[in-house]
DNA sequence: ATATTTGTTAACGTTAGGTTAAACTACACA
DNA sequence: TGTGTAGTTTAACCTAACGTTAACAAATAT
């Protein structure tokens, strides 16, 4: 098996720092995608598969958060550094919230940032199990893609699903007749384990049941306390 | 379901601010415990399970980062947070080799550091999800499957068991044709021992023995004043 | 004999989940 | 500057699931 370089994309405005950094990164053997705006950015994201995102906090036209927001609506997975030029407590809650795997306020030192990549995709590498770039799945008579975010039964038009939707089904596929725990859930799709989450996932859980019903050999069954779990009986 | 405390590890030196911090984090419904040097850590550490530990760098005796070693020999996995007084370059790349989580430079902000705990712990619970296949059970002519809660027999519909139903016919099975303590039970499963819990503890007895009448070489039987025993005749 | 432990059923209070609808939120368009 | 629209969260109401406790019967020990 060949080393394969980690793909990085990089969402810098500043040409001059962004340069030096892509730069630096691509010299310790990372393969680094630069684009110069949020909106660039998120075009270039839904071209690649990426292992981490680095994203400027302060840009114009869209700003991080909101980048990190459209990302994590097509993939919840994916590690994301915010940089920043200084530390509001503000900006890093509400990083954290958007999924933010680390912080780094401007000017740091690119040594650490070096370290701190390798701990995140070490971390994720671990982490992320057979999911990551799985898309398709076969639902009874269903066919999810997850990519497209459709969902399509027999010869019927596909139902368009809308992004948490998506995210929710691919995790109890992902799982077939088996439990997947309500806190996996919660923690992977919402990133916040409360009660209001938890009641928002239960609104969803009706949607989905709504739209299997075409196939009644699917089915997704409660376990109380625990989670659900999408079982097809044969 | 009753909700499990997250148990913190506080190494700290300063008296005065590791009260206030140990304080404040017992606000905010953790368990915490303090120690008030590397020694004393690593003594604590070893005597119980942390969720996660946070280590000033700077002590007497044993600085944060050798504490850290030690705690990594002897657990892989525990999350590590920093704590230190300026960020000097060297403190941070040693502290992500020892395997850090996090780093916070004082006098940082505390709601930040309750958002990263939080951000760590459930990184944590999501990576361990990978379970043991220590929940398939045979008993007799039953199979359960203490994962999904399920007791089934033969052919028939699976019967669907309640938690407490469920962990206290795992810990019978775990005894098979051998004595399971009262105690055992009621202190695994419901972690305190008194009259109440006994009885409580004997009407999911007469539960379990109602679904395993349909086999008859399978009997739970009383050890009066002893504990019970899952018996399988064959 | 009588005190203690266990067997069993039913009632009760609490929490989790199912479902629908209303209220936000962010953006798109005009 | 509103007006729509899709996505999501929050509220509300209801049912199901669970666990504890009480009450009484039966078994067992001393």
């Amino acid at each position: 098996m060949e080393e394969q370089l980690k793909k990085i994309l990089l969402v810098e405005d500043d040409p001059n720092f962004g340069i030096v950094l892509k730069d630096y990164l691509t010299m310790n053997d990372y393969e680094v995608t630069h684009a110069k705006n949020g909106m660039e950015g998120f075009e270039k994201f839904k071209k690649n598969d990426f292992d981490l995102c680095i994203l400027d906090v302060m840009m114009p036209y869209k700003d991080g958060f909101t980048l990190a927001k459209e990302i994590r609506e097509k993939n919840a997975d994916v590690p994301i550094i915010f940089l920043t030029a200084k530390a509001m407590k503000e900006d890093v809650l509400k990083g954290y919230k958007v999924g933010a795997d680390d912080y780094l306020n401007k000017p740091f030192d690119s040594e650490v940032l070096l370290m701190k990549m390798k701990a995140i995709i070490q971390r994720k590498a671990t982490e992320t199990v057979a999911d990551s770039n799985e898309f398709m799945f076969t639902i009874g008579d269903f066919e999810l893609n997850s990519k497209l975010r459709f969902l399509s039964y027999k010869g019927q038009e596909p139902e368009k699903l809308s992004p948490k939707e998506n995210q929710l089904l691919r995790l109890l596929a992902l799982h077939v007749n088996d439990l997947m725990p309500r806190e996996l859930a919660l923690t992977k799709i919402w990133r916040d384990d409360n009660y209001f989450t938890s009641r928002s996932m239960d609104v969803y859980i009706a949607k989905l049941r709504k739209y299997l019903k075409l196939d009644d050999k699917v089915e997704i069954l409660n376990i109380h306390g625990e989670g659900f779990r999408l079982v097809i009986n044969e």
